[in-house]
DNA sequence: TTTATTTTGTGACATATCTCACATTTACTA
DNA sequence: TAGTAAATGTGAGATATGTCACAAAATAAA
């Protein structure tokens, strides 16, 4: 069984309630697993597979990240909101346990040493919620591009040839440019030699360019 | 004395422990509460007075929000890491409490409510930043200085008319865009008769038209 | 008050990027 | 395997903002 790192802290009681209040679930590429806008009886446990948080915006849909397993999702919402303030998609085949809002309250109450694991994580979500955003505005396309793709080599791929998960267009709206802005700049990567394009798969072949573009973009 | 949400929920026992293990400090505009790279040894929470926080991001110093009492500060950075991760700059007069971090661990793991009041306080916030984040890319500048002043006027001084405490050029740090912009705007309002500015007086004289810009921006 | 420093106003020009338009390729689906 | 839909490539022109350069106020310091 893939235990959270909170999940590890429990003892064996605790374990037992938990994995008698969660369903396992999985899901396909493009299925909707949390839904902005519904109310929220589950919190979300990510065991594997990649999925992608997207907001409703003033002017459209915008995805804020990509997320891998493993990870809690939805937290926020579930236990500070009744009604998520986000959606989550699977851009993968996912796996993913529904725990219910009221045993994991439970668990927050009882278990000190699991409700510590999960401010640990939100603390860790909201600091990198907050560079993320002090990246993107301050870089431009070229920078932020570079970002993308060295998250997806060294976060979740963790390899520097891997396939894109996602359309240009989708790029775009996570980075906050258009379609074929993504485009160009992905093929001048390909010319200048730093990424060998082939459809969805890419590669790294110049990193430290990349990185360069990225810190300097 | 100014208690926290969190902590009207403690016992006696625990309150007395919190106040033998805090510091009351004050500061003036200017002054550095928390200093992005130090080492963290305390929880912050703002008594009193407003406060920027900012961080250094790849190409400048950039501010992300303005706070107002009463709240935390620091939660993510001291209970995740042990440097600080962003920087918190007095912009009034502002009365602090320093908690040391031990203490607040361990009221953490004793308090259940307390706890769960923290837990709280980070799910607002890791929203709250996606939510600004999401708003502040998708609309283009007059829409983003329309949110500030509303901000401003609703948020921070519960009032529509208000003393801007930053300058021109902190604001279009603040919104991602030059001083020059922030002026060329203001003076737009101004003429438009949504504002009606005298040096760092502001007062909304047409506030369904900055609603209308800010979600329309 | 006078002087120095910070803040604000405003024009002209450069430019990164978006939009629109259409061609082309790739991926589904029947 | 054909036929349709989705995803990508690429040019040309429009545009919101940034940048630079000073002037004018406003504030702080002496």
């Amino acid at each position: 069984m893939l235990k959270s790192k909170a999940a590890a802290t429990l003892g064996e009681e605790h374990l037992t309630y938990l994995s008698c209040n969660k369903a396992m679930v999985g899901f396909q590429k493009g299925d909707s697993i949390i839904k902005q806008g519904t109310f929220s009886t589950n919190v979300v446990y990510l065991r594997s597979g990649l999925a992608k948080i997207h907001i409703t915006g003033p002017h459209h849909e915008q995805i804020v990240r990509i997320i891998n397993a493993p990870c809690y999702l939805g937290l926020p919402t579930t236990i500070g909101d009744k009604i998520n303030q986000y959606s989550v998609t699977a851009i993968d085949e996912v796996e993913v346990c529904y725990i219910d809002i009221s045993a994991f309250r439970l668990l927050i109450r009882e278990a000190e040493l699991f409700s510590f694991e999960i401010i640990l994580e939100l603390c860790k979500n909201e600091l990198e919620s907050i560079r993320r955003c002090a990246n993107r505005t301050q870089k431009q396309t070229r920078g932020n591009i570079a970002d993308v793709i060295l998250e997806f080599a060294d976060v979740i791929y963790q390899s520097d040839s891997f396939t894109l998960p996602i359309s240009q267009a989708d790029l775009g709206n996570l980075v906050d440019t258009s379609r074929e802005s993504i485009s160009r700049i992905l093929n001048e990567f390909n010319k200048d030699g730093i990424l060998e394009i082939k459809g969805k798969r890419v590669e790294i072949t110049n990193k430290k360019s990349l990185l360069l573009i990225s810190q300097n973009g």
